[in-house]
DNA sequence: CCATTTCCGGACCGATTAGTATAGAAAATT
DNA sequence: AATTTTCTATACTAATCGGTCCGGAAATGG
């Protein structure tokens, strides 16, 4: 389908990433369509409508382009040509230093972006809550797996490792956030990996 | 002083309350000030402001008031008369259990109660992470009290445990949040607590 | 009973919220 | 060049935000 009539003067792509950068530091409800529009190089309010439809709908978009590129730290998760142990240490460690990394806001934006909601932005929540979960199941399937190749053995204790680890892993995002720095993050992951090797050498 | 003129209709303390549910429901910045006083039994504006000065003001009461009451579950990380190792599991135990029961909001008021902020509310946000400071300061006093202790050797290992520990507390509040129960948190606790039991045997 | 003190209801403040309607200019296609 | 398409700018909603002010009512202490 050829493109016509007058194309739009901004950068889409730049804009959604402005956007990107504002909801990652401020999360979801604070960050104001005069803010948006404004790091979008002042384009009016009915640019912004035609071009992203919604506050909403650009903010899922964002989201969107936050799992491509920032979130595919987590990719390791669904990689199953890695060893299981070496998928979620992989993401743990890329987690921490891309959280870490003070080129873009800290933190995470699917864990910090709609801590604070009113009742009327549920779907928000909603929307991370669904994503966080999916990195739930990831870890869990990691943790499966390596049961299965015998990596691990199929016991109580193993059973508690999906929660510890999504646990840290997304409380990362609360010390990334207040200061922390990759390398103490990194120690942190090395010691808690003990705990998969104790496990491991059990069978 | 003896307290003359025409007393307060409502129950400051039970506003208090009240207001504590909002906020550690819904975090500060959505929680409008309509919301506040109807919870309070439909005072108006001028009740509210002669009773708690300001959003900010009554918000910062709350925190008080919350580290007063449901936060005690980590008064353990101050208690001297408790082995450390005993004062951090009881502390994660207990916050585990609180920030899981049914009868108040989930999570963590000091971890979830400010995550979206607007530049005008940082204040709000530092006094949160001050509160969430003096928490890492409390893990690592346990842990250095135990080295000391020789409960724990001084080692590299050692040192990236108040990390490790506070990341995994803090997480609990996103875990929480998103409907873990106290029994799976528990569990993941247990396991996380040998590494400690690692570190003390290689004494 | 009187005077004082405080509270309460309600009107009101300016600012900001997300979002819309309209009108005209600009660029691409034909 | 004419037409079509889609842009931009501006003015403008209605609602809500946190917060202030005032006048009258109510309860107290003397």
């Amino acid at each position: 389908m050829a493109r016509t009539g007058r194309p739009r003067e901004f950068d889409r792509d730049k804009a959604l990433d402005a956007a990107l950068t504002l909801f990652w530091a401020q999360g979801y409800e604070p960050t104001s369509l005069n803010q948006l529009k404004a790091s979008m190089g002042n384009i009016s309010p009915a640019s912004f409508y035609a071009a992203f439809g919604s506050k909403e709908t650009l903010f899922r978009e964002v989201v969107q382009r936050y799992l491509e590129t920032y979130g595919q730290v987590m990719a390791p998760l669904w990689d199953e040509t890695l060893a299981p142990r070496d998928a979620i240490e992989q993401t743990l460690r890329r987690s921490a230093r891309m959280q870490t990394t003070r080129s873009h806001p800290t933190g995470c934006l699917i864990v910090l972006g709609a801590c604070n909601c009113s009742p009327e932005n549920q779907s928000v929540q909603d929307l991370l809550a669904a994503e966080r979960e999916r990195s739930r199941q990831g870890i869990k399937a990691c943790v499966d797996r390596a049961v299965a190749n015998g990596e691990l053995t199929a016991s109580p204790t193993t059973e508690t490792l999906p929660v510890l680890l999504t646990t840290f892993l997304h409380g990362m995002a609360c010390e990334a956030r207040d200061g922390d720095r990759a390398k103490k993050l990194d120690a942190a992951i090395t010691t808690l990996m003990q705990v998969w090797n104790s496990l491991a050498m059990a069978r």
